[in-house]
DNA sequence: GTCTATATTCTGATAGAC
DNA sequence: GTCTATCAGAATATAGAC
């Protein structure tokens, strides 16, 4: 029986995202993946046969959580624009550290990753211009979002960014509040 | 005497950009390196110690490119948005290279690319703030900015984004023409 | 300045005991 | 399901010839 975090290999999972946020691909060896959820290497090859194959389900279970997020956005209070800003910024969430392992398992091309992501932000993209019925105004939200990310998750961040793009967006009409 | 693309040194920092590009950190070996400049490892290693000292040679370069980058656009003939926007997303410049090769090192948690980067995103934000003299608006363009330029670098490219931006920025009066 | 050969460490993966 | 032991190949770096 594990010592916690559930069954194993949810844990292993969550150990890869981890590592990949705070370490990027490089340091994400199946060694320390393995050390990082308390098991033996053996232990996490039973469970996932490769490494190939540990990403395949890291990029499953992203785009379960994936789907879930984009019901809320559809459906948050204070609308989608506002919602989906926010979501920009790592909050510490499990599905922001999902997302952030992802992108930078992307950046070193790895087709299967850049394809989630794309998934991702298509339903994020048709939640905005559904909401907004402006395709310009969508799509640049979006950009907008995608910066915020970028800079988040590169350690650009500055944590004023936020209420300047309120600031603009509200010029534009496109908050709710 | 080398074959062609001027001093080996040079060579050598065109071929690791190049690969970090094409296929991210994971494939920038030292002897994928040295195969892609016509060189042998030891032939790269007299010019670089390591591969630390790789990146640091490479960081270098970008930074003087940069600062020449930034009085292109301060003194753009239509406007510094417009050119920040356009330089956003990959013309396949020398400079364009660079810095998603830089990008592709930070996203490894590698404090100098970061560094680096965020060094030229100030220099590019004060030229935008100093012409457009509002803040938020100059923060919010500089997001579009990163936001093109993530999903130009992750593979997530739509070609139509450059317009709808230019169409939002037209309805804040933020570009020049 | 550039090469080849070699040492060393790291990484992914397998085999078989428990 | 989980462990330890082990292997094959790759990666960084050094030494010394030319």
């Amino acid at each position: 029986m594990p010592a916690d975090g559930g069954p194993t290999r949810d844990r292993i999972l969550d150990s890869f995202e981890k590592i990949l946020v705070s370490g990027g691909t490089r340091s994400a060896t199946i060694d320390a993946v393995a050390a990082e959820a308390a098991v033996s290497k053996g232990g996490l090859l039973y469970h996932f046969r490769s490494k190939d194959d540990l990403l395949d389900g890291m990029l499953a279970r992203l785009a379960a959580r994936g789907a879930e997020d984009v019901e809320k956005m559809r459906n948050a209070p204070g609308g989608p624009v506002d919602y989906y800003l926010e979501t920009s910024i790592d909050s510490g969430s499990d599905f922001d550290r999902a997302l952030i392992a992802a992108a930078r398992v992307a950046y070193e091309s790895e087709e299967r990753a850049t394809r989630a992501l794309a998934a991702l932000r298509d339903a994020w993209f048709l939640v905005l211009r559904d909401h907004l019925g402006d395709d310009s105004l969508a799509r640049t939200i979006q950009l907008i979002g995608d910066g915020l990310y970028f800079d988040d998750t590169t350690g650009l961040t500055d944590k004023t960014s936020l209420s300047h793009v309120r600031n603009v967006l509200k010029r534009l009409g496109a908050l709710d509040s």
